[in-house]
DNA sequence: GAGTAAATTGACAGCGCTGTCAATTCCATG
DNA sequence: CATGGAATTGACAGCGCTGTCAATTTACTC
């Protein structure tokens, strides 16, 4: 495999492996003339660095690992995605661990810290908010970046999307299209998105000029089955709401299956706004319109923020945007006019 | 972290750092009271090998790869848990590695190879028929164990679970309800389980007394649109068949959305089973009657045997069970006795 | 009990790289 | 041109472990 070693390097550019360690780990006082000589060498011998022998030597190991308590594989997939982009650009990889915080979470993180030794730690939702995990992490001294906290956000570096404001912007989307009957999904009282998204959605309404009281809201949590549901219970009303906005796609889903049952189509005569841009999203008919969270970009600023950061413990805020995907799924109120 | 070295529990047990390493690597020629005595140090000292050590001055990585290009972030997940599951007991890691079969994998897994080192990598479909895949590997001395391969079964070991003889199952249970006008709907013509689980469906059929001819079959793509395209197709027939096997849950789920639309009630109006016991089976209503591949227990097994199989190169077969899982949408065929 | 083969154990040299620290070179001054 | 301090560079000692090979102990044989 990796015949070519750093001495192969050194001597082919006439200098130190020290040197070629500094060029390597872009260490500062090498002279331009010396570095692009190195940098030649390591080109024409196709050199690449020894991890174990690195991690031996130095400090790092080369390795953040990504902490998942989430059963959405969609998400998690997003994650390791973008995460992995970026540790591939360094050099990095990224070691997936799974963490059940429903029992014992503290003494899990101790016994994965134990074993693999991690340069960072990437936290989604729901273990980004478990404060044993996080002392955790603490008392080893691993810094860690958290995916859309809900609490003690300046604990740590954090990365976020405005969920309000997308679900705000949503709200918009549909009133602009004239529907004044308007009902929301919100999603289960545990996630913080949930509230978030609730929130938002009402502003938005209040903010485009509606009452955002007069929202109908019906409590799901999150599952295609939980949408079927409130959408069958909302289209059973005599005056139904003429557009839903589903807090995720996996229950938007649900409104689909609801609608059809109840001889509604979409988006004649029910608009439908999703959350998450999941697959299911572009499986449905109509594709739905969704909001799209940048979960892999998300992952990818924490990994990177991970692998540079090293020293600059400023907790910060990093904020990505959200977009509104516009779909099929809405259209104009059905009595526009009437 | 690990402050707790080789040298440690050498000096803990009174033996050399070399009899330790014995110990560790469970090597021949060590006496059981030594042995003993040693693992009492390790656990005493609470000791764990420092893996870029061990790395840097051997010859293995102790990283295993999984190489991935399936869109389905559900079949992903499982064969990582699996695969971790089994890397964590003996102290590997798993690195996750993306490939896009359709641009010049050859090349992408070499780039791959140069920079990580890997000890052993399972492959699944469809990657695990590329053979310009197997053969950069074969190139590189690295060995592989391949999941449900279609093509070469002889060159790797290989580990399968038996799709035919399910969907047989499959075809069996529906028949014993009853079913006698059934359909199937079948997958992409590309995707090897395609042709298996039909023709599966098709002997089970034959096999319980029945005609494989008069098996309607619909072609389908995996996606739930296709699946609900299919069941309104056949449930517009003045006799629409009574009972559909779909080759994939995501098939199953649209054609669930087709008997709302086409006014079926399942299990009453339909039976229907799925393939894969994916998510999308238990979000819907009723449960999905489906079969599960043991994803995860398959990883697990392939992970094992690049682990262990260090030098036992004779290509193998490992078959593991498929189960059933019957669920709430299947039943008595409606007329049975009018 | 000597003699020999086999089993057990340890000494030692690195694996490829980084941290430390000393040596060398460079540069601007005086 | 000498001088001091900063910028560059390199020599060297490991990081913690495994492979090699020689030394030691044990197990058997006659």
């Amino acid at each position: 495999m990796s015949r070519v070693t750093i001495n192969d390097v050194a001597s082919a550019a006439a200098v130190s492996i020290k040197t070629v360690s500094r060029v390597i780990n872009r260490e500062p006082n090498v002279r331009p003339a010396v570095q692009a000589r190195v940098e030649a060498a390591i080109r024409k011998l196709g050199y690449v660095p020894n991890t174990a022998a690195r991690s031996l030597a130095g400090a790092r190991s080369f390795v953040i690992g990504a902490i998942f308590d989430n059963p959405n594989p969609h998400y998690i997939i997003a994650v390791q995605r973008g995460a992995m982009a970026a540790c591939r650009q360094s050099g990095y990889h990224l070691a997936i661990e799974e963490l059940d915080t429903a029992k014992n979470a503290a003494a899990q993180m101790r016994a994965m810290l134990a074993t693999a030794r991690l340069d960072g730690v990437i936290l989604s939702p729901p273990v980004t908010d478990c404060a044993a995990v996080l002392d955790a992490l603490d008392a080893k001294n691993i810094p860690y970046v958290r995916l859309m906290p809900a609490t003690a956000k300046g604990r740590s570096p954090v990365i976020i999307s405005d969920d309000a404001a997308a679900a705000a912007e949503a709200a918009r989307h549909l009133w602009d299209f004239g529907h004044r009957r308007i009902a929301v999904i919100a999603g289960p009282a545990g996630h913080s998105a949930s509230a978030l998204r609730l929130e938002g959605f009402r502003h938005g309404i209040a903010s485009a000029g509606g009452d955002a009281r007069q929202v109908r809201v019906v409590k799901g949590d999150f599952t295609f089955r939980s949408g079927l549901a409130a959408g069958l219970a909302l289209f059973a009303e005599k005056k139904h709401p003429t557009a839903i906005f589903a807090s995720n796609d996996d229950m938007a889903a649900g409104v689909y299956s609801a609608a059809a049952q109840s001889g509604l189509r979409i988006p004649d005569d029910v608009s439908v706004v999703g959350y998450d841009d999941s697959p299911v999203a572009e499986l449905v008919w109509p594709p739905l319109t969704t909001v799209r969270q940048p979960v892999a970009e998300m992952a990818a600023e924490a990994a990177r923020l991970l692998i540079e950061g090293r020293g600059s413990d400023a907790p910060h805020t990093f904020e990505l945007p959200y977009k509104m995907i516009m779909r099929g799924s809405t259209g104009a109120e059905p009595c526009m006019g009437c």
